[in-house]
DNA sequence: TAAATATGTCAACATGACTGACGTAAAATC
DNA sequence: GATTTTACGTCAGTCATGTTGACATATTTA
């Protein structure tokens, strides 16, 4: 018990950041700020019949046209019989195509008809509305530090994929 | 077409943070990180029967100590139903009780049982530890960022309450 | 006393995840 | 060429978590 009045947890002040309190902080940050970000696309596709999970596969199919079925899969991270489900529904509503792989032709190429990729379109200008708000008021550092601090959160043994398909460095 | 060449889409290159391409990488990076951040937690629940909706409850009450019911649902922003079912089992597993408020005897003050404080520390221990892993890597300015573009992401008229909440500035 | 508020509860339903099992076509391998 | 593996689909059942709508009860406020 030597230093008496010490309202930092680990040690010196340079790592006053990761304070248990800063990081709690960070965490809830994060809750809300997801949950908000997405609140405003989840309207529009109540309007149209559709949820969060049709979205994302829109948009990485969108971003990423003929994408086989098992790339979508990594991608989400959920069962195939999930993503069967929300395809169905894509596919009828003629907002997805498939097409046979020319290499492998047991894969099934997604990607976007015309009336989907306006509905990508749709939706990621939405999002991008919000996200480019954000940035802005926050500034270009700020920016790169978001970034960095999100690369860091998802798993090791993700990161490397994830980051080949976002693009770009941090 | 009178440029041929320009990889930026709005105006200077001062604003290149904003450019479409980064909005997108950032909308991206914010779906990767919240999925493999929760990711661990989740196990942790799936083992002992719980889900993130009784996570989320355990935390803000943690964090909140006697919270009314009525502020639990402004925060989570979930129908008093779905939030009905949720106390119901963590009052059943004696994780959260309840009392009566002093000043209004109709409301049902929120807390930990010291069960309930023991699961909440050990779940917040493990998200603080990937949370200060990916601090640090990314060091104090970016966290500065990363609070500041979340907090961008909340809701205008959520933001002053969610900021008095979680302390703190930006 | 009447009205508004805080909370709970019953019932029905939608979404989106899961497991497990089975089928088919095409590619890869022995 | 026969066998195995792979990519994908599908049927069936279950679970977690959200929704709406209606109604009940206790307590506070007007």
């Amino acid at each position: 018990m030597t230093d008496v009045k010490s309202p930092v947890s680990p040690q010196a002040s340079s790592l006053l950041y990761l304070r248990e309190d800063e990081l709690r902080r960070g965490i809830e940050f994060l809750f809300f700020g997801y949950r908000d970000f997405l609140s405003e696309a989840d309207g529009e596709l109540a309007a149209i019949g559709l949820g969060r999970a049709h979205h994302r596969a829109l948009h990485f199919v969108g971003r990423n046209p003929d994408l086989p079925v098992s790339e979508l899969l990594a991608i989400l991270k959920i069962t195939k019989q999930s993503l069967g489900r929300v395809l169905k529904d894509l596919l009828a509503r003629r907002l997805i195509e498939q097409k046979p792989g020319r290499r492998d032709r047991r894969q099934r190429l997604l990607s976007l008809t015309p009336e989907g990729q306006a509905l990508h379109a749709r939706l990621l200008t939405l999002q991008r509305t919000r996200m480019a708000r954000a940035f802005r008021e926050a500034g270009p550092d700020a920016v790169l530090g978001f970034r960095k601090v999100l690369s860091g959160l998802i798993s090791d043994d993700e990161r490397p994929k994830v980051l080949a398909m976002i693009g770009g460095g941090a």
